[in-house]
DNA sequence: GCGACAG
DNA sequence: ATCTTGTCGC
């Protein structure tokens, strides 16, 4: 029987006004206006040093899943490349039976937020802000995974996904850290994102509590040798190991 | 009606 | 996302 995506689209909608976009800062910072009233994202200052950063994926193995969240600690310095630390792990195992969406692209919140819920809670630190796999407000409503999770949860988080939902670019130069924006409904909602030359990019928008240029300094300053930002392709392997 | 379509 | 080994290319 065909899923009534009707009451979700009404219940998306709504979530869609309570989204704020805005530099990411960390909670006792929220609200303050800048100092230097630059442009310049705060997470880029090494004086805001250090943050953690968590990210979450989704595995499902037959009759299995696992929600995974990793929390790493980033320290930006002005004289050297950023420090990544891992700090904590935790994986909530659960029954795919009990998974109670199936997989409509739109929709994909619904299905992944629960277990992710369950997950947050075996966590004992609580991060500044939340990377996600999938997109942010770069969705048909506006209310993509990282942006339903970030207004669950009360905290900043960003939508880092390896394919496009919606939207339109244009050309995206070879490489590495070139960008262009990611429009949609005349909107940019996002970024498609080179993070390895010659390598296919990645979709970059904003969860909530946070805009588009914090989105990608946070993304750079997770990214190692791979595709995807370090944190995401940790949650990733974890939320399908053993 | 047709094409697009996160994980 | 999942099902799956070796193989092609920089
Ligand atoms: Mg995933």
């Amino acid at each position: 029987m065909r899923l009534r995506t009707d009451v979700l689209i009404r219940l998306q909608k709504k979530l869609a006004k309570k989204i704020l976009i805005c530099p990411l800062t960390k909670e006792g910072e929220r609200g303050k206006i800048n100092s230097t009233s630059s442009s310049v994202p705060p997470i880029l200052n090494p004086k805001n040093s250090p943050w953690l950063i968590a990210a979450t994926d989704l595995g499902i193995k037959g009759d299995t899943f696992k929600a995974a969240i990793v929390v790493y600690e980033l320290k930006v310095f002005s004289d050297r490349p950023p420090s990544l630390e891992l700090i904590d792990e935790v994986v909530y195992r659960g029954n795919t039976s009990s998974i109670r969406f199936p997989y409509i692209p739109g929709f994909l919140s619904f299905r992944e937020i629960p277990p992710l819920l369950k997950a947050f809670k075996k966590l004992s630190v609580s991060p500044d802000v939340i990377l996600c796999d999938g997109q942010g407000i770069a969705h048909p409503r506006g209310v993509g995974l990282a942006s339903h999770l970030g207004l669950t949860l009360r905290k900043p988080s960003v939508g880092c996904a390896k394919n496009k939902l919606c939207g339109n670019y244009g050309l995206l130069p070879p490489q590495k850290g070139s960008w262009v924006p990611l429009v949609y409904d005349g909107l940019t909602v996002g970024v498609v994102y080179r993070s390895r030359t010659g390598v296919k990019p990645i979709y970059i928008s904003p969860g909530h509590l946070t805009d588009i240029p914090s989105s990608i300094a946070l993304v750079e300053l997770c990214l190692g040798r791979f595709r995807i930002p370090e944190p995401l392709r940790r949650a990733h392997i974890l939320s399908n190991s053993l």
